[in-house]
DNA sequence: GAGCGGGGTTGTATTTTAAAACCGGTGAGA
DNA sequence: TCTCACCGGTTTTAAAATACAACCCCGCTC
């Protein structure tokens, strides 16, 4: 379904981007990349993601240009899988998921991972589109512009 | 694959998201939703998801508590679906996404929609992280805590 | 009460995913 | 040097999700 052509979807920058990143695993690749996983065996065992499905992920993901694979850092022989520039862009959506997840997903007192300020160790606050003002925006102080 | 289990996914909110809108077609739909699409009918047109997929995915959004069926604005029979507090909370994903691939998935002279302030009709800057200092943060300068 | 549009549901074919077995290359130890 | 794990996959087969088309129900209009 990450993979199928819409109406008019060319236009869209959401569904174009969804087209690559639109499923959960490849997402969650990502995300456990930002957290410095870089291995395949890494992936399958914190993933319990079937290995084939890994495999076609990295290969996918590396087409994409969103993870290239490198010589591995201590000098095995295997290869590892590091975000390109293209990847670390996804930052802010991996931010915003969790986010709103760590808003919406979790009853009181039910404890999940957070996302801190490496500086002070102290939680980001959320994260907002912003005007040229600098003022935060929500949905309805903006509009999409179709192309003419 | 946006339903399954993982190993430890209680803990990261970014899973527990993807568990909810980790599919293609529900982001779509919000994005479309955000765009002020209300209706069944609508969705299929717009989209080209197939009749079947669009009820469940809307009926798994209602029970999300992401979109919620509301009576038809113009007083008609049938009923409408609108995003709900926790839906519009998803506008910073939407976000994201569509900065992403406007960053990065369109060729030099390749037009696509914008999203623009409706104040002045001009394009939003980048969205991006920020710690409390209100400074960007880059995914180096943050860190994933794990529950104790 | 026939026709119609909206909003679905119900089959069924096709595609994707999952699970598990298998395979090839490298490196360590006997 | 032989073999034995281990890592990083591929292949095979089963299960599930998706796509597509046909059908159905309801309220409305004529």
């Amino acid at each position: 379904m990450a993979r199928q052509k819409h109406r008019q979807d060319g236009q869209c920058p959401v569904a174009r981007s969804l087209e690559q990143v639109g499923d959960a695993w490849s997402l969650l690749i990502v995300r456990n990349a930002f957290d410095g996983m870089r291995r395949y065996g890494e992936f399958l065992d914190d993933l319990g993601i079937a290995r084939n499905i890994l495999a076609d992920r990295l290969r996918r993901l590396v087409e994409a240009g969103i993870l290239e694979q490198v010589a591995a850092a201590d000098g095995g022989s295997h290869s590892e899988y590091a975000l390109t520039r293209r990847g670390k862009d996804l930052f802010p959506v991996i931010v915003g998921l969790r986010q709103w997840g760590e808003a919406h997903l979790y009853g009181k007192g039910e404890r999940h991972s957070k996302l801190v300020a490496r500086a002070d160790g102290k939680p980001l606050p959320p994260m907002r589109p912003l005007g040229r003002d600098g003022r935060p925006l929500e949905a309805d102080d903006t509009l999409v512009k179709r192309i003419a």
